[in-house]
RNA sequence: GGGUCGCUAGCUCAGUUGGCUAGAGCGCCUCGUUUACACCGAGGAGGUCAGGGGUUCGAAUCCCUUGCGACCCACCA
């Protein structure tokens, strides 16, 4: 087939992501349950793995390599083969679930660049990859978005049983579901789709109650009456984390009770006052302790506490004390044993209250109060002020600290076993310091509300007694039957509880439940090797898998925890519709290629930071596509006309054969040793210092990205690559097979650099992959590329060549006048490297003709390289370029002043490690022979 | 109040244990259509590494300090 001119992503990359699904090479090579086919009751996948010979592993590794005649596996044959699949190593990663009936954002299209270029670089590096995909039920944020859609057709959810409205929204999410589906795969993830976990599935709800049993007779489990955050509008309680706290200007009111003047936000609540607290240190109400004031508006006498809550410097310093409608006055209350009175509703209506007020919105009530306040002149002040009050993060609304029965989790053992891991360096964090933001938290959390009183999502599997006489029977069992609202035990009735499981309750069992990690299959999959999630969900989902995970199985869930930081937008703001600087991952991805899209984010990025992401990084990537695109295109019209003349002249076709010829075939111990002697390798044209280079650029670049990858360092990387690729392999290396060919090298190392670019651009990749002429199977599943044989001394003296190229383009370019770019003649005086590269130093830099000088030097001589090199000018330029050359002098007679004093300075010397000092030295001579030939060059003038 | 991160070229970012002339992409300027690529090639300009102090032969890098910005936790009657 025929390369056409330019990529075009829209082309290939729906045919090529269906090629891969279909030949199932997203499977892991080792089987992810238990294998027992000669039924001894051990799992196959372990039992050889003491014996295991090293080749068995080079030989499982080489099946799945691209360049092996051998059938590819499909993961199902590997899966038979058993045991000597056990000795692979087994790579595992999970795909932080993203809403199963919602869209990709950008910051979807971040995780997927970074979670999918690790597995398929750990694929290709042949490892057993799992990357396991996921999709969300996302309890609330489901929930929300289907109560608004319940709400445009004139329904409310109080028309429906909470069943009801489960089944509603179940088929809700299904008739929604799959569109993020496809959305990940436009984004090339490589994730195995027969695995993808939803979080509603029979495993997840069974392993969650399984915890949740195993919690409540561990002790664990308690219901209490509590304040919780409340939202008034979706009716649930939100566990700490899950509020947002804003920044609100309000009025602070001086209202007296009796002798006393007390300072607050809230007046409507003072009907819930239990009691007045002042501060035990506070002189001018010492005098008051222990006695009672008289609570307005109504007939109650409440007592005076002495407690440190109140501040003495601020406000008056005496705090009325609400225990169910304030998260300080409940412990206050706790304290001193005070009665909660709860006076405003779920729904935000006064209860409890005087008949005046009874029914009021708060709202309402609080203007009320304040006037009858006003009235009684019991209203002595009022100031502006600026205080932080809890909203809802999904509505706004502002929420009410509310009294309510709840399941809680004791977490202070938990976060003590997580907190002890974590200290011993069991996970890895990148970057670094949020293992210590992890302790820190994890140090003060406080027991976590699991209770949700929304009906999408996994129902409690606990049961109340209804029964009034069974007065010896629990009032609360456990039992999984939450399909029942009604079950009998012992005679007795119980009801469900109607509440479900907030989201992070089940999500912390996450690695988990992907791996189907059982203590019947313990297996290799678990611990993960890495999480990849957002910096933003530390606390919410990384903390909370590691608790569950060390609780559950007794390990850490994984081994490293790579977060991302927020995607901003190109001037670093927050992306928000509000906004309206929202970037769609899949409108770039339609628009320049998934590829291009992958390679644009990963760029300037690094772990843990909020970074700005622009469509010029993606037109980057694109550009980038585009050239390997093209470079692939003319090494396959090269390898087409080699093979014409092969077959035309019938002696050098065999050559094309010999790829590989260059590839080492053990592991290089030092720079010198392999160098393939040139017959072995070249036509008969060969003459190229620039293929021992490019094997040596080439051979770093890939320990480069090793080292990269391994330190999550996905844009160096990148950015390796893309300097290889672009400024090397086709700045300098094809440019140089323009003169003389080596069609084998070009092979295999256009090969080398399509398998290096494909963990991060898998689309192009493949799709060159396919199109050219002598590769077969599928790159995804080709071999990590070896390394080069070179031979050390030439590659180097191919930066020779590169700097005579470079200073003769560069002088040209500085040519005085209307001379600026003119071309002249090349001279050399009896230099072998010149000589032997004529053709090639000629093409690169376009002169007309390279000459040998033959008498006198003449023209302008060529000063960096460090050889006798001119371009041969008229003497009436080489004039005018006086000015250049006197400003050349000086400068570098400044780095060499810079060198001297450095040598001048007795401490240098002494302390400086000597291999630098030595640098210094040669630098200086350097400069000085530079010096020297530039002033030669001014004498000539 | 406690904590984290950041401040390097016009913009967005690299710069690993202190040691080449501080790098890249995009943008900018000059030149160029040479049969892979104008999604291109060649050349170039542009930086007091936020300010100050210290340690050191040597600091963008380590320490102290000031300023600015982002964020997290707690509190705010």
């Amino acid at each position: 087939m025929k390369f056409a001119k330019s990529y075009e992503p829209n082309q290939y990359e729906t045919d090529i992501y269906a090629a891969w699904e279909t030949a199932g090479v997203f499977k892991p090579k080792v089987p992810t349950i238990p294998v027992d086919d000669n039924s001894d009751g051990v799992d196959d996948r372990f039992e050889e793995l003491e014996g295991a010979e090293r080749t068995v592993f080079e030989t499982v590794r080489d099946n799945g390599s691209g360049m092996s005649e051998e059938p590819r596996d499909d993961g199902r044959d590997e899966a038979r083969r058993g045991s000597t699949a056990s000795n692979l190593p087994c790579y595992s990663i999970v795909m932080p679930p993203p809403n199963a009936n919602g869209n990709l954002h950008i910051g979807h299209g971040l995780t997927v660049a970074l979670e999918d270029s690790l597995t398929r670089y750990h694929r290709l590096k042949g490892d057993s990859t799992w990357y396991i995909p996921g999709a969300d039920h996302a309890g609330f944020e489901t929930w929300v978005v289907y109560e608004k859609a319940l709400e445009k057709d004139g329904h409310t959810r109080f028309e429906f049983s909470r069943d009801e409205l489960y089944a509603r929204v179940w088929d809700f999410v299904q008739m929604q579901r799959g569109n993020m589906e496809l959305q990940l795969r436009a984004l090339g993830a490589s994730c195995s789709w027969d695995d993808l976990t939803f979080t509603l599935d029979e495993n997840v709800i069974d392993r969650v109650y399984t915890t949740f049993e195993k919690m409540w007779n561990d002790g664990l489990i308690y219901r209490g009456e509590k304040l919780v955050n409340f939202c008034p509008k979706h009716q649930t309680a939100f566990a700490d984390i899950e509020v947002d706290h804003k920044d609100e200007k309000g009025t602070l009111w001086e209202i007296k009770y009796d002798e006393l003047t007390v300072s607050t936000t809230r007046p409507e609540t003072l009907f819930g006052d239990t009691a007045v607290a002042v501060n035990p240190e506070d002189k001018r109400y010492k005098h008051l302790i222990g006695k009672t004031v008289h609570l307005p508006l109504t007939d109650r006498e409440i007592p005076v506490v002495a407690d440190e809550h109140a501040d003495p410097e601020y406000g008056t310093g005496a705090v009325k004390i609400t225990p169910a409608h304030d998260f300080d006055d409940f412990e206050v209350g706790e304290r001193h044993h005070l009665p909660r009175i709860q006076v405003i509703s779920e729904d935000g209506h006064m209860i409890n209250v005087p008949d005046k007020y009874d029914g009021l919105t708060t709202e309402e009530c609080r203007k009320q109060v304040l006037k009858d306040l006003k009235e009684q002149g019991l209203l002595t002040g009022e100031k502006k002020i600026v205080h932080s009050v809890a909203h809802c993060y999904k509505c706004g609304t502002v929420l009410e600290p509310m009294l309510k029965e709840q399941w809680f989790i004791d977490v202070e053992k938990l976060a003590k076993v997580a907190i002890e891991h974590l200290e011993n360096d069991e996970i890895k964090f990148y970057p670094e310091n949020k293992k210590r933001v992890l302790i820190n938290y994890l140090k003060n959390l406080k027991d976590w509300n699991i209770s949700r009183q929304i009906p999408w999502g996994i129902a409690i599997p606990m049961f109340r007694k209804v029964t009034t006489e069974a007065t010896d029977e629990p009032d609360w069992i456990f039992d999984r039957r939450t399909n029942l609202t009604e079950i009998e035990k012992s005679g007795v009735t119980y009801v469900r509880d109607e509440d479900t499981f907030d989201t992070w309750f089940s999500s912390s069992h996450w690695p988990i439940v992907c791996t189907d990690w059982s203590e019947e299959n313990p297996t290799p999959y678990y611990p993960l090797n890495v999480m990849e999630t957002g910096a933003d969900i530390l606390f919410a989902w990384v903390a909370r898998m590691i608790m569950m995970g060390l609780y559950v199985t007794g390990e850490v869930p994984f081994k490293e925890v790579y977060l991302h930081g927020l995607v901003l937008d190109e001037h670093g703001q927050k992306m928000s519709k509000s906004k309206g600087n929202v970037i769609n991952p899949i409108e770039l991805v339609a628009k320049y290629g998934s590829d291009a899209f992958r390679l644009g984010i990963l760029r300037g990025r690094s772990a843990g930071m909020n970074q700005a992401f622009s469509e010029n990084s993606v037109i980057s990537g694109r550009n980038l596509c585009n050239k390997l695109w093209n470079i692939s295109r003319l090494i396959q019209s090269i390898v087409d006309e080699d093979e014409l003349e092969g077959l035309e002249d019938g002696s050098f076709g065999n050559l094309c054969d010999q790829r590989g010829a260059r590839e080492a075939t053990e592991p290089r111990n030092d720079g010198r040793e392999g160098a393939v002697p040139k017959s072995t390798i070249s036509s008969p044209l060969t003459n190229n210092m620039g293929e021992d280079w490019i094997c040596r650029e080439i051979n770093s670049c890939l320990e480069q990205i090793a080292t990269d990858m391994k330190e999550y360092r996905f844009a160096e990387a990148v950015e390796t690559l893309y300097s290889t690729i672009w400024d090397k392999y086709a700045d300098w290396f094809l440019e140089s097979q323009k003169i003389y060919r080596n069609v084998p090298l070009l092979k295999i190392t256009l090969e080398h650099l399509l398998i290096a670019l494909h963990p991060f651009a898998p689309f192009v990749t493949e799709t060159i992959w396919q199109n050219l002429s002598w590769t077969d199977g599928f790159i995804i599943t080709a071999k990590w590329p070896g390394e080069l044989k070179y031979d050390p001394i030439t590659a180097e003296q191919f930066e020779t060549i590169r700097t005579i190229v470079s200073e003769v383009r560069g002088t040209t370019q500085a040519l005085p006048g209307a001379n600026k770019g003119k071309k002249y003649p090349l001279l050399y005086d009896n230099d072998s490297i010149v000589e032997d590269n004529l053709l090639l130093i000629k093409a690169l830099t376009r002169v007309p003709d390279i000459n040998p000088l033959n008498g006198a030097p003449r023209g302008l001589r060529l000063a960096l390289a460090n050889h006798e090199l001119y371009l041969d000018v008229p003497e009436k330029v080489v004039t005018d370029y006086k000015d250049a050359l006197t400003e050349k002098i000086l400068a570098v007679g400044r780095e060499l002043d810079a060198l001297n004093a450095r040598m001048m300075n007795p401490n240098y010397v002494e302390k400086a490690p000597e291999h630098l000092v030595k640098e210094t030295k040669d630098q200086i001579k350097e400069k000085q022979a530079l010096i020297d030939r530039l002033k030669a060059q001014q004498s000539l003038i």
